[in-house]
DNA sequence: ATGTTAGTATTAAAGCTTTAGTATATCGGA
DNA sequence: TCCGATATACTAAAGCTTTAATACTAACAT
């Protein structure tokens, strides 16, 4: 596993060959929020091909890209690297600062507790 | 509260002054994993103090840096950044991911457990 | 066949952080 | 007083992402 980072705006991309599936240069740019020039979403896309996130298939003469890697993938890597370089590794301290950082919900804390405990089953308990 | 993100070396350089409590050019460099020109890390809290994360007294000819804001909500702000663009604000993802990530062990799950379940008594059950 | 359209490829400007060189000032000791 | 050491100020190069203009190419309609 590398150092899977990727920038805000590849990320939003990325988001959306992700949620989509497969997009051509205007399915992306057709969904960011974002407006952005056409060569601006066709360069991204191949910056993010070249750096092995992306490929594509050819249909006619559009490019279709689909992922190669998981969103999951990259969101284990992103959030571990902030996990290290702004919690010095420390899950505890990450979560005590997500408690801080938003108004949760009695519910959202209860299905953050079955999680833990579901995970703790899981994975042996002593 | 604004945008309070800090680049890879200008959180590194914050940790080391909020870890010191106070720290000179020369503190800085020392304690920096990474060997830096007197220059660069002199330079890198400039930026910070005139982005306002940082302010400074004099002693002597020596600036002795100390900081404006606490490493706690500037991690809160990361945080809920990464919270956002990753996660897309859903605190359950984001914990899920995090289970994925790294090797817990079951006495740091305990602990995560019992943080949860202190917040949602002390912020309302029901 | 040919011109218009809709793609990609190439190139690079703009804006950012990181890094550090050079200039300048000041303190302290001989 | 003057020299060396040490501090900051100023400036800018290097390396990166973002953004887009321009050039090139191929498909398609007429």
């Amino acid at each position: 596993m590398q150092p899977q980072k990727l920038h805000r705006l590849e990320l939003e991309v990325m988001k959306v060959v992700w949620q989509l599936g497969k997009a051509t240069v205007n399915n992306v740019r057709d969904t960011l929020k974002q407006p952005l020039a056409y060569t601006s979403v066709a360069t991204t896309l191949s910056h993010l091909e070249k750096k092995g996130f992306l490929t594509h298939d050819v249909d006619g003469r559009t490019y279709v890209y689909r992922p190669l890697i998981q969103e999951n993938e990259v969101s284990k890597s992103m959030l571990g690297d902030l996990l290290e370089r702004l919690f010095d590794g420390s899950v505890e301290r990450l979560v005590n600062t997500l408690l801080e950082t938003r108004e949760i919900s009695p519910k959202e804390l209860e299905r953050l507790r079955k999680s833990i405990v579901t995970y703790r089953e899981e994975n042996g308990d002593g």
